[in-house]
DNA sequence: GTCTCTGGCGCAAGCCAAAT
DNA sequence: ATTTGGCTTGCGCCAGAGAC
């Protein structure tokens, strides 16, 4: 809100940087008023942008394009513009945590809130927490640099720090592996080291067990809310009307062929051959992944009595379940970890060209078969295990 | 106005089953 | 035996109601 009242503003240059600006004359009319007092007070050079705290989505960064948005108190974060129109932080550090990363970026993976569109970074960058929270920081980082003191961590700012840090790793992972969980701890430690910890080699060890913890937490939560990815793998979706209904739809282990999970409670084989044959159509409309996957997860039972069971052959099976064909949906189906393009498009590939084999030659031999299967076996292993049936099969053909 | 009680809610951590 | 992930538990905060 613009005004002639004097103002005070916090104003964000890089983790190491953050200043209070006075503005006797109330906050400025214009943005390039706005600007100009802040390359003056702050003696900055070059060009930047700004973005300001924004109260309606939780305090999160939003681009500032009206002094209107801002009121007394309020923190904004310079940006560089670099000559190249690139962003980037030529003003201190150009490491600094929020600084390679566009607005543009923040505001898309924000509004995706069911999906991981971006692939974990190289260098995990922590979220700018509260304004409360980061005047906590900023203080104990301040009495850690003089006295290595560490920050008496409060619930309030333990909570605000862990639940910021998960919603940021959700933007790249529903499921973060050890070693990310890892990464996160420790450049949590490297850009608030009052955070750090006694009893740990690195400091760090508490704060990637409290993440593990909190990123399980986040993940009911979200599907508290109906977040569908996440829904898919928890064990109530299976069958609802039980308990623990996993133990209704148990999964193979690993290389476990001829796995027949039984038919989920409350489900009978006419109502699964039901669901099978509406697949049958299914699997012509186009953007057509969601029903698949629920029509492909519900059938799973009857789809593996049928191929372990009966035997069928890859032509029957392929007729009758042909969603199981579908390389890039099925594999989208059966596992929560994103898959690069480059890596399905390979498989893409090696599959269909095995599937050819076998169509003309069938029971056809040879080391390069061999080791595309080898690859198919690989992958089945480490991602599922309803693809495992492909494998399977194509094993058997080609005997 | 303020103090106390109470119920609801959110959270981190504990527990347990399943997978490896 | 260890790890993982979902579900449960118990603690603490907060708002609202009621007593003084």
């Amino acid at each position: 809100m613009a005004g002639k009242r004097p103002a005070k503003l916090r104003v964000i240059l890089n983790s190491d940087d953050t200043r209070k600006l006075i503005l006797p004359d109330g906050i400025p009319e214009t943005i390039e008023q706005m600007l100009n007092e802040v390359r003056k007070v702050c003696e900055l050079n070059g060009n930047f942008r700004m973005q300001y705290q924004d109260r309606d989505f939780g305090d999160a960064l939003v681009n500032l394009t009206s002094t209107a948005e801002l009121e007394d108190l309020t923190t904004v974060k310079v940006i560089p513009i670099t000559d190249d129109c690139s962003e980037g932080f030529n003003i201190t550090a150009s490491n600094e945590s929020m600084s390679t990363q566009s607005d543009d970026t923040e505001l898309l993976s924000s509004s995706s809130s069911t999906t991981q569109t971006q692939l974990w970074p190289t260098v995990f960058e922590i979220p700018t927490f509260s304004f409360e929270t980061e005047l906590q920081l900023e203080t104990g980082n301040a009495v850690h640099r003089s006295n290595m003191e560490r920050l008496s961590i409060s619930f309030k700012l333990k909570s605000d720090i862990l639940e910021k840090v998960a919603e940021e790793m959700f933007k790249y992972k529903a499921y973060p592996t050890d070693a990310d969980f890892s990464d996160v701890a420790e450049a949590l430690i490297k850009k608030h080291p009052c955070l750090s910890e006694t009893g740990s080699y690195n400091g760090c060890y508490g704060w990637k067990q409290r993440l593990k913890t909190k990123m399980g937490n986040y993940r009911t939560q979200l599907k508290g809310i109906g977040c569908s990815e996440l829904l898919v793998n928890s064990f109530k979706s299976k069958a609802p009307a039980d308990a623990m209904p996993a133990k209704n739809v148990k999964k193979p282990k690993r290389v476990e062929a001829n796995h027949i999970p039984d038919i989920p409670t409350g489900e009978t084989s006419d109502k699964l051959e039901i669901e099978r044959l509406s697949l049958l159509s299914e699997v012509k409309k186009r953007n057509n992944r969601t029903v698949i996957k629920s029509k492909m997860d519900k059938t799973f039972s009857v789809r593996r009595q049928e191929i372990v069971g009966k035997e069928l052959g890859v032509e029957e099976l392929r007729e009758r379940w042909p969603a199981l064909f579908s390389i890039n949906a099925e594999f989208t189906r059966i596992t929560t970890v994103p898959l690069q393009p480059r890596f399905l498009a390979s498989l893409d590939k090696h599959y269909g060209r095995l599937m050819e084999i076998i169509k003309k030659k069938g029971g056809v031999t040879g080391e390069k078969t061999r080791n595309i299967l080898e690859v198919l076996d690989h992958v089945c292993t480490c991602f599922a295990y309803d693809f495992g049936v492909r494998v399977y099969l194509l094993t058997d053909a080609l005997r």
